[in-house]
DNA sequence: TCTGGGGTCCTAGGACCC
DNA sequence: TCTGGGGTCCTAGGACCC
């Protein structure tokens, strides 16, 4: 039978701050996503509180007085970090791995005897070279290893080590009778409102559905996540992340922007970034879209939101030419008189770099100026910093850069920061 | 005062073609 | 009176994921 191992860690950004504030071990913390706006990590502790994930954290504010929640900022590049040291552990225990978020990983352990005892040795060696938490389950499709993973987080008879295909077919279905439909991968809010409304409440209720009736409510989606629960694995694992086909970097802003020149600071600042990471996966751009937008939450203060998409004369992944594309978008889109909050651009029709289209009117010497100087910026920032050389139009005050209050060190990337041990 | 960011896939509908 | 059928491509929007 296929084994599907699916390794997910426990409460992960709230693991990898208390791997270096040991201090915080025992006490409700939570991690909050950019501009401190809502949450999305929580300790154990303030799960038991009922609080939920991506709550907005002003409402909190008096919760988390009276309990001495202790509320931190995202540190995003600490935890990439970390999450490359789990990955690089788990891919020594087989030879077929998807990295599938910055928090978990499938293996195939297909084949593997004595499964259990196998994870639990996966389990220490990670808490042990690491200290991460993880739990794990084991069953013959993705989206019961999904399920099962579950079952080890939530029932502690366990011991994070959940495997289905360890159970008899009467008492899985009696597990998958206890959870609620809404639990499944694939399954959001929408989908189990209606499936609810059919009478359909539990997975197993899911499980037993007949086919054609969920093809035709529901589409070849939800037909192959009834055909995942019934044992028969549809989704492979991906081994090989392809290449993005699209690449966003939106933002809001630490305090609303009135203004077009700073609006123009943050759309220069965002697509240097958005560019970066094209280079990084050897790609360019047809295309680039521009967005900008007040605050919706703000229901008395006008509303407008607006984009537009500007194709490029060529493919391109320079950043002065994707700059500028996204300039002119800005200023047509902008109206005065508004308070915008967020703004950000998407990268479109992304194309290998290999297979860059060759027309008579290239000019090819002004290709390769623009590689090498592309090649020269990425090695300076990567060397001396991110954002050691940038262009002068993304500014240099940024008054409208996000709010980050209370952001802990990056610990295992930059020299300044490393833990000082006395 | 204060509500994230970055992705993928699927579907429906319109435009267009023969 | 009466006006086909089948295909592709593109886009926007919805749903979902972490």
């Amino acid at each position: 039978m296929r084994a599907i191992a699916l390794i997910d860690c426990n409460n992960f950004y709230v693991s990898c701050e208390r791997l270096f504030q040991p201090k915080l071990e025992g006490k409700p913390v939570v991690v909050l996503s950019n501009n401190d706006g809502c949450v999305v990590s929580r300790s154990q502790e303030v799960k038991n509180l009922g609080i939920n994930m991506a709550v907005p954290w002003f409402q909190l504010k008096d919760l988390a007085k009276r309990h001495g929640i202790i509320a931190l900022s995202s540190n995003y590049t600490l935890y990439a970090d970390i999450s490359n040291r789990v990955m690089r552990l788990l891919s020594q225990y087989s030879p077929n791995q998807e990295v599938y978020s910055i928090d978990e990983s499938f293996l195939d352990l297909t084949g593997m005897a004595d499964l259990t005892r196998y994870a639990q040795t996966m389990r220490s060696t990670i808490k042990q070279c690491v200290g991460i938490p993880v739990c794990i389950g084991i069953a013959p499709s993705k989206t019961l290893a999904k399920l099962a993973n579950h079952v080890a987080k939530k029932q502690k008879q366990y011991h994070s080590v959940c495997d289905f295909n360890a159970m008899t077919a009467r008492v899985l279905d009696n597990l998958l009778a206890k959870i609620e439909v809404g639990e499944v991968w694939g399954v959001g809010r929408r989908s189990a409102e209606r499936l609810q409304q059919m009478g359909i409440d539990t997975v197993l209720e899911l499980k037993y559905s007949p086919a054609k009736r969920v093809r035709a409510e529901f589409g070849v989606v939800m037909e192959r996540i009834v055909a995942e629960l019934n044992g028969v694995a549809c989704l492979e694992l991906d081994d090989v992340t392809p290449p993005r086909q699209q690449i966003i970097c939106s933002r809001s802003f630490g305090v609303s922007v009135v203004a077009l020149e700073d609006l123009e600071q943050a759309v220069i600042a965002y697509t240097t970034r958005a560019a970066e990471k094209l280079r990084q996966q050897h790609s360019l751009a047809g295309g680039i879209q521009v967005y900008i937008r007040t605050n919706p939450h703000k229901e008395n203060s006008p509303q407008y939101q607006q984009s537009m998409l500007l194709p490029l004369f060529e493919p391109s992944n320079d950043t002065r030419l994707l700059c500028r594309a996204a300039l002119s978008g800005l200023q047509q889109i902008y109206r005065s008189g508004y308070m915008y909050q967020k703004a950000g651009v998407m990268l479109t029709e992304i194309i290998a770099t290999s297979s860059r289209p060759r027309t008579l009117l290239d000019d090819v010497a002004a290709q390769q100026k623009s590689t090498a100087l592309m090649a020269t910026l990425d090695r300076i920032n990567r060397r001396m910093g991110s954002g050691t050389m940038q262009l002068l139009g993304e500014g240099v005050r940024k008054s409208w850069a996000m709010r980050r209050e209370n952001v802990s060190q990056r610990y295992t990337t930059e020299w300044d920061e490393l833990a000082v041990v006395r």
